[in-house]
DNA sequence: CTCATTTGACCGTC
DNA sequence: GACGGTCAAATGAG
């Protein structure tokens, strides 16, 4: 009664795999912290430790990911549907009006996420809606079936089924399936417009939040074209912690990495580093996965990124940005 | 004209 | 057979 589909396919995983992720994940732990305190600050910068940094919050991020998550999905504890393996039925080829091939429909394979109950159908995401249904539990309120914008262009899978709350009509019911694998621009990170003084914030680049109907937009073409701006500067980034770059930062990296790991989620973290005019990049969790209240499974679920790409972390400089213009990579159409 | 939404049918799973 | 998720033609909005 109180999920819609309690819980679709692998959406939990067993118990002692979780364990094993955990126990994993406190190895993982326990190293980040002998990095950074076996270290002096001034070292911060070595470009190994910084790599193993990475790879450890990766990994610590995507276990935490996925054994928070499974944990927390209604279905985690033994989920009913679709628990088993999918059956194979004889395609039914029905001749008709519109009559697909028997080859294609496959039922939401994408994970249960999470569930949400909010006022705001707005997250600050792009979707498509694809279908309504009225379902048999709550014939009142229908329930409306969304896709991310970019599954055709990026494949995103992620979907989403909205409903309205049936104790409270003003309130919608959420449930997210699948992660976000687009770019989308709307939640990642921009470069700050060049409206201020270019010579104080040529080189910052702030992680932008959509968050919803309070920010103010910059136009889609102008968003990809920084979207791709952000993926050109650091596809692969050497070390998470931006400003280790800046010398006037490197005495606050070891401390600001120890918060970093000792407070995961990541959001705002990194956006404590706004001290350097000159160099430093700021940033923080994209705010879509700030999720309003009546968040469903605790508080926990919406602080997690849906990927470490996702994460918001950024590294490098813009060098010499080329003032007013953003057109470094000549993106014109 | 283009693109998003609506809506009925199709299809997989129980 | 019921139910619910998805498809795709039809429709509407810009």
């Amino acid at each position: 009664m109180a999920s819609p589909d309690g819980g679709v396919g692998d959406g939990g995983a067993e118990p002692h795999e979780v364990m094993d992720d955990l126990l994993e994940m406190r190895e993982q732990a326990a190293m980040l912290h002998s990095m950074l305190h076996g270290t002096s600050p001034s070292s911060c910068a070595a470009a190994a430790s910084t790599r193993q940094l990475n790879q450890l919050i990766d990994g610590v991020m995507s276990r935490l990911q996925s054994s928070s998550l499974s944990v927390m999905s209604p279905g985690g504890g033994g989920g009913r549907r679709g628990s088993g393996g999918r059956k194979k039925k004889g395609a039914k080829a029905v001749a008709g009006p519109h009559r697909r091939s028997s080859s294609g429909r496959r039922r939401s394979k994408s994970p249960f996420v999470r569930m949400v109950t909010t006022k705001e159908l707005e997250d600050g995401r792009q979707w498509r809606k694809y279908g309504q249904k009225h379902i048999q539990d709550s014939p009142n309120n229908p329930r409306s079936y969304y896709r991310c914008t970019h599954r055709p262009d990026q494949g995103c899978m992620a979907t989403k089924q909205v409903q309205t709350s049936e104790s409270n009509s003003s309130e919608f019911v959420i449930s997210y399936y699948g992660e976000h694998t687009c770019s989308d621009p709307s939640t990642i990170p921009f470069v700050v417009e060049a409206e201020a003084p270019a010579a104080d914030y040529a080189n910052l680049i702030s992680f932008g939040s959509s968050g919803g109907a309070s920010t103010s937009r910059v136009d889609p073409l102008r968003q990809s074209r920084h979207r791709l701006m952000a993926e050109a500067v650091d596809p692969t980034p050497s070390c998470s912690f931006a400003n280790c770059h800046s010398p006037v930062l490197s005495s606050e990296c070891a401390s600001e990495a120890a918060a970093l790991s000792s407070s995961l989620p990541l959001s705002a973290v990194v956006g404590s580093a706004v001290t350097t005019p000159s160099t430093s990049i700021v940033g923080s969790a994209p705010a879509d996965y700030d999720w309003p209240s009546g968040l469903a499974g605790g508080d926990m679920a919406g602080s997690f990124p849906s990927s470490p790409s996702s994460l918001g972390f950024m590294t490098g400089s813009f060098g010499n940005l080329p003032g007013d213009d953003d057109d470094m990579f000549g993106f014109d159409p």
